[in-house]
DNA sequence: TAGATTTTTGTATGCTCATACAAGATTCTA
DNA sequence: TAGAATCTTGTATGAGCATACAAAAATCTA
């Protein structure tokens, strides 16, 4: 048993495999669909290398949500750190927050499910809190110099809730498109800062610019 | 068989005891954990029978969201028709859409896994989509006279999607209270209606009142 | 290359659950 | 009350799945 020291090279590989094949099942069928056997197919291996590498589902689970998030937070992060006036880091939060390609039906439906889980599993809600308490301190570095405490927190929360709510309607009905929930949004934040803020975030010049949180 | 005419009145009691016993099942366990044999002893019954009463669980689970988007659905007609100014009515809505001891965690979880369910069986996203389109009409209902109808379209969409984000962030965090949410989506109407447009609400008299819809 | 170690395969085991059904209990009818 | 119709029970069947595991294959080591 090779355990400390010099690992074994092909484990790590392996789990990387099985995880990102699980993430593809898992964008494709939903929590539910993401079997074992289609974990280790899409994976192009045989069904018993799962048990092999982990401990169990839950585990090969968890690597998947933290695999997920981690490829969202990196294209928010990018965007960040291009963007030149506190109106453009809202841009780009709020748009990272819709991935181009994965605004759509099957993967709003997919990320919903793990959130009914996380009502039941205290890990996975500890992992949803992980990315949750992330995008509200991103959108605080934003509001952060301009809103009392009371309205920082009010306005994070709405502009999280809002986000929410329109990944659950397209999963629900399907009946948005990206840049039509991008546009609400933005309506929404335009509607809750008054003429003046807005004219301060975009100018670039408005307060001081709080670093985006790194966590995980 | 008494299958024309005269039906047997114990077929719709035992369907509906099961359907109510299926309703409080699921708002303890999800969708998961409402299996058929915990449905039956929740009922008092024997495990099979619930396969006598309906053709499979699929018509026990629609029969189960009927019932609970019914239940709903009479506490705001009876709210909106004891309001008498337009704001009231939005308090109805709003309000309606909290009910008092409902909102907890397992509920909202609860209601989360139908949601994701919805993503993938295209029975359950008509079932929701009925409720979806209701709670919009009663908005318009509210909003109609004084929008466009562009603005109309855009402000119920976005007080939907934050009423359903509030819930999601109920089932997965459960760091907001009914009280909270309640204030934060009024936060979020008054941010998107004028001042002079809230007075015309709260007056009663601002413009013509149209009926509630009544489907379903 | 022989033998040890690691990796992979395919299948077996056991669990949960929906559904089917035979047989028993109850209620109705004449 | 006899017999038919209806209702209820308990269990059997089989599907789908996670996980365990024996054995085969590949790779390493000396």
């Amino acid at each position: 048993m090779a355990t400390q020291g010099k690992r074994t090279r092909i484990e790590d590989i392996r789990r990387v495999e099985l995880i990102a094949a699980a993430h593809r099942v898992f964008l494709e069928h939903g929590l539910q669909g993401m079997t074992s056997a289609r974990i280790c197919r899409e994976a192009g291996m045989s069904p018993g290398i799962l048990a092999y590498y982990f401990k169990g589902k839950d585990e090969v689970l968890f690597g998947m949500v933290r695999y997920n998030n981690r490829l969202l937070m990196e294209d928010v992060i990018a965007r960040l750190a291009a963007a030149q006036t506190h109106w453009a880091r809202l841009e780009a939060i709020v748009e990272g927050n819709f991935p181009a390609q994965a605004f759509t039906r099957p993967i709003a439906s997919a990320w919903i499910s793990v959130c009914a889980e996380a009502g039941v599993n205290e890990q996975y809600a500890r992992l949803q809190r992980v990315f949750h308490r992330r995008l509200r301190s991103n959108l605080a570095s934003v509001f952060g110099g301009m809103f009392d405490a009371v309205r920082l927190q009010e306005a994070s929360l709405i502009v999280a809730a809002l986000l929410d709510g329109l990944w659950l309607r397209k999963a629900v009905a399907d009946d948005i498109g990206r840049d039509e929930a991008i546009t609400l949004v933005f309506t929404g934040i335009r509607s809750l800062v008054s003429d003046k803020e807005e004219k301060l975030l975009r100018s670039g010049r408005g307060h001081k610019r709080a670093a985006p949180r790194r966590q995980q």
